[in-house]
DNA sequence: CATACGTGGAT
DNA sequence: TATCCAAGTAT
């Protein structure tokens, strides 16, 4: 049995809750939400067991990706490290490898680093409190609340954005901050923390969804102080827009790919294809064009074809790569993208 | 507390 | 086509 922290979940004891005034209204809450969730949930991959790598694993690959992307990317890489002590003992660059494509990269650094510290330090075995995950690379409250609730059954609640947007609607005003966990931490049912938070979620992620909610499915309608949409608190940050082309030399069965330097800011390490100086961009014929978004910049893409090597703006960090040797490599996405619409991959 | 970090599907 | 945004974390 493992050990409670008080601090973990002490403000959820009471039950006080702003958005379910008593304690009556918050076990029907439960109740109702709970069996909308047995009947259903979504039959994920990550559901099978309650073992904790498969657990951690899925919760860094969800961090801020959709269940759709995620489920493929989960399979492999399971796969391909099959334990956590498989994992420790890989080389970064495979890690990144079976990673690319799916973004958000440190988390695959940070991955690979806590499972170092989990075989080196900890022989392998979880710690099983959130207060204790926390510590761990790459995971933070929310994820150190998922593993502990539902690999351990600790007590503690989530706070994602599937739960913050359905405790805003509940309650009908807007919740920040501090008080979202403490109104989670009042709703948790405390006997099934893991499956009570997993309901929060999926409730959240497919029927109290952004934009047009599905209230006439939901099984805690009657709970809600909204029932419809939210006045959206939109934020909306502008993309920069920048052109970018690409140079693709092939050779015998083989790609000159060159490797981002180590200390970039961005995707550190990958690979991808050599790029042009920016005034090349338009001056050749493009076998491809396409768009692609990264984080604050939205990229018109352009490919050409083999053209004067002296314009490529890192042609010292390149090397040839066979063909088959492409998916042991960590390319970047838009690579990846590029080559797999020339059936190149 | 704001910002950067990737990508692709939904609206 | 443009914008939103998804089971967040680190800095």
């Amino acid at each position: 049995m493992h050990t409670m922290r008080k601090s973990a979940y002490k403000s959820g004891v009471a039950g006080k809750s702003n958005a379910l005034k008593s304690a009556a209204r918050a076990r029907r809450f439960r109740r109702r939400l709970l069996a909308w969730y047995y009947a259903h949930k979504r039959d994920l991959p990550w559901r099978e067991n309650r073992d904790p790598y498969r657990i951690w694993l899925s919760e860094i690959m969800l961090q801020q990706t959709r269940v759709a992307a995620v489920v493929g990317y989960y399979a492999k890489f399971l796969q391909r490290f099959p334990s956590v002590e498989k994992l420790a003992a890989a080389r970064e660059e495979s890690v990144l490898a079976a990673w690319s494509g799916l973004g958000y990269y440190r988390r695959a650094r940070m991955l690979h680093a806590a499972a170092k510290v989990l075989v080196k330090a900890h022989g392998g075995i979880f710690p099983n409190t959130s207060e204790d995950l926390k510590k761990l690379p790459g995971i933070g409250r929310y994820t150190a609340a998922a593993i502990a609730s539902i690999a351990f059954a600790q007590p503690v609640a989530v706070v994602d954005g599937n739960v913050e947007r359905v405790l805003q609607r509940i309650a009908g005003r807007e919740i920040s901050g501090e008080h979202l966990w403490e109104e989670a931490q009042a709703i948790l049912d405390p006997s099934q923390p893991g499956e009570f938070n997993q309901a929060m979620m999926e409730l959240g992620a497919t029927v109290c969804v952004p934009g047009q909610p599905l209230c006439h499915s939901c099984p805690v309608h009657s709970s809600c102080a909204t029932r419809g949409p939210r006045q959206s608190a939109g934020k909306a940050l502008r993309l920069r827009k920048r052109e970018i082309s690409y140079m693709l030399r092939r050779k015998s069965g083989s790609f000159f790919l060159v490797q981002r330097a180590k200390n970039a800011k961005l995707m550190p390490g990958m690979w991808e294809l050599p790029e042009l100086a920016d005034k090349q961009f338009g001056k050749s014929k493009a076998l491809l064009v396409l768009r692609h978004s990264i984080t604050v910049t939205d990229y018109r893409v352009k490919v050409v074809e083999d053209i004067t090597p002296e314009v490529v703006l890192n042609p010292s960090t390149g090397k040839w790569i066979q063909e088959g040797r492409l998916a042991q490599l960590p390319l970047t996405g838009l690579t990846r993208k590029i080559l797999r619409s020339l059936k190149m991959l």
